[in-house]
DNA sequence: CTGAAAGCGCTAACAA
DNA sequence: TTGTTAGCGCTTTCAG
């Protein structure tokens, strides 16, 4: 393992020649710059960027905040945050913290120890009161769960909007029995749901009934599973059903189709247009995310905020996609 | 942001000392060590880790390389493998290949540019020449899929054995017709498993048709969907299936669904169990791979190899998991 | 266009 | 138990 003065010596220059050579400096004469690369080659030398790092006092490394890896909704924003990063020559630390105060503190710390340039927290569960403590001093991005009134930049959709049209969709549909299967309120994109859910029952003059509005303790199918279970026991059953999340919504639909029921099929809405949704039996309705643009897009106003920009937060658009579970 | 000299100053010490603290060394009297601590707090200050990457010569950082981040089949692994590096003071760099080389030379870089200890390969899409000569100088782990009589430890289950078992279980379930739905054969998982396909048959004297072997472009749901399609319209029918990948199976199982058949339903088995795997109707008969733990002992062993340490090669067990998919 | 030299922040060998 | 000091590998200023 060369270093770089064993490549100075080889070629017969400098430390500091090696160096602009290495970082493509115009200032080399060609004659120069050759007996650099050939000595390059010939010692198979291959430079350290501990050594760069530390003399540049950053790390090039993104760290990546979310509660699990399994929620297919976040891994197409990764795909986005990932080919922004590495076409900037960036790479991103990927790290969930399984909603665990400790992992979070290991993560903060990875930025405060320098081994990280910057954070996109996706991370719903996260300690907002400390990210804004982190965000004071360190470039931070919000991506897709944000706080509002906050000072950390961020990017998302219209939650609110977009579960109004869901909901207002079931109601065209011809339903007036609607039930809610979300997370635990704590959560500003569950609070914003909810809200477009009643805004839409209240424009049709529709009562909202708390038994059929039902909280899961995380997102993960058999959360939808056991909600939709619940929902279909009550007194009155409902015939349709918006979940916050694909995952919650697929479960739904197992349940559904668990039930062997012979009356009238349930419709079923979700949110995120995971891969997963079109491949489900019926297929399901849901709210699509430009999610891989949201990826791109964070890690664009991250790399900005690294450098000291200023930037804007930044409101994507969303979309009604109607599939098999609500055309039955 | 202080560095160490400052806290040494503040606290009248020597640097030596402060990084003894900072290193949790013994041989510090509780009173100096006081004296740091308070500086530290005081000035807030954060050890850098550009620093000590430098000086002890290593990152921390394990390298993950896989094909594509929405295969549910990984995530599980990643867990293992960022519980496991976390335990140790280390952390998991995610790199997807996406199959492109172009990416692949940028991570293998990483590795010699020092940015990364340490690679744990996930990735049959590995140009494997350039793998094995990255190995003669770094530390490389196979996860998964690995490379008979090669040099490079790894970790794995017995696809052979799995995918015998699989097809054994289909046939004693009365079917003879049985198709498979598998990737590229350049991939060694995909010969094993397509091997052990051909030995149940072969036992039972039920003859290999090539038409009933259908080779699919890649493991996402759609391409599962295309084969079945075609395999269902071969002039004879078959009346199971066994897909090497749980995506395929599903996909398999919505084209089986599509085609809205009044004949007998048709047998499907997966591999791998991954969460989505009980969520479809019917829910997938599979081969449960212990992902968690295979994550974890990789990292094991590339933190062996890391040290220099002797590593075996490791087969994990497997187990059939039956579902609605193999029981209507 | 090139070289000498300082220094990024830390650890550890050696000395006291 | 503590301090002095060299040096990890690199970039960049300044001088030539």
């Amino acid at each position: 393992m060369a270093n770089i003065q064993q490549i100075a010596k080889r070629a017969g220059v400098s430390v500091a020649t090696v160096s602009r050579v290495l970082n493509k400096s115009t200032t080399v004469s060609p004659k120069t710059r050759n007996k650099v690369e050939v000595a390059i080659k010939e010692l198979n030398y291959e430079p350290s960027m501990l050594g760069r790092n530390l003399r540049n006092s950053e790390s090039r490394l993104l760290l990546v905040l979310l509660p699990n890896i399994a929620n297919p909704f976040y891994t197409e924003i990764i795909n986005g945050i990932q080919d922004t990063a590495i076409a900037r020559d960036y790479n991103i630390l990927l790290c969930e913290t399984d909603s665990k105060p400790e992992r979070e503190n290991i993560y903060f710390n990875m930025v405060k120890n320098k081994l990280a340039d910057g954070v996109i927290s996706m991370d719903p569960t996260v300690n907002m009161q400390k990210l804004n403590e982190l965000a004071e001093h360190y470039p931070v991005i919000l991506c897709s769960e944000y706080e509002e009134n906050g000072d950390i930049p961020y990017i998302t959709v219209d939650s609110e909007l977009a579960a109004y049209q869901a909901v207002k969709h079931l109601i065209k549909l011809g339903n007036e029995k609607i039930a809610l299967i979300t997370s635990d309120e704590k959560y500003l994109y569950a609070r914003l749901r909810r809200a477009g859910y009643e805004r839409a029952l209240e424009e049709f003059n529709i009562p909202i009934r708390e038994e059929w509005i039902y909280h899961t303790k995380g997102l993960e199918f058999q959360y939808g599973v056991h909600a939709m279970r619940i929902l279909l026991q009550q007194e009155i059953e409902p015939t349709a059903v918006f979940a916050i999340s694909d995952t919650l919504a697929i479960g739904a639909l197992k349940a559904i189709n668990m039930e062997a029921r012979d009356q009238e099929p349930i419709a079923v809405v979700g949110f995120d247009n995971i891969s997963f949704a079109s491949m489900t039996n019926p297929t399901l309705t849901t709210i699509s995310q430009p999610m891989y643009t949201m990826g791109c897009r964070a890690t664009e106003m991250l790399l900005s905020r690294i450098k000291k920009e200023k930037v804007e937060n930044i409101v994507l658009d969303h979309e009604l996609i109607i599939r098999e579970s609500t055309m039955l």
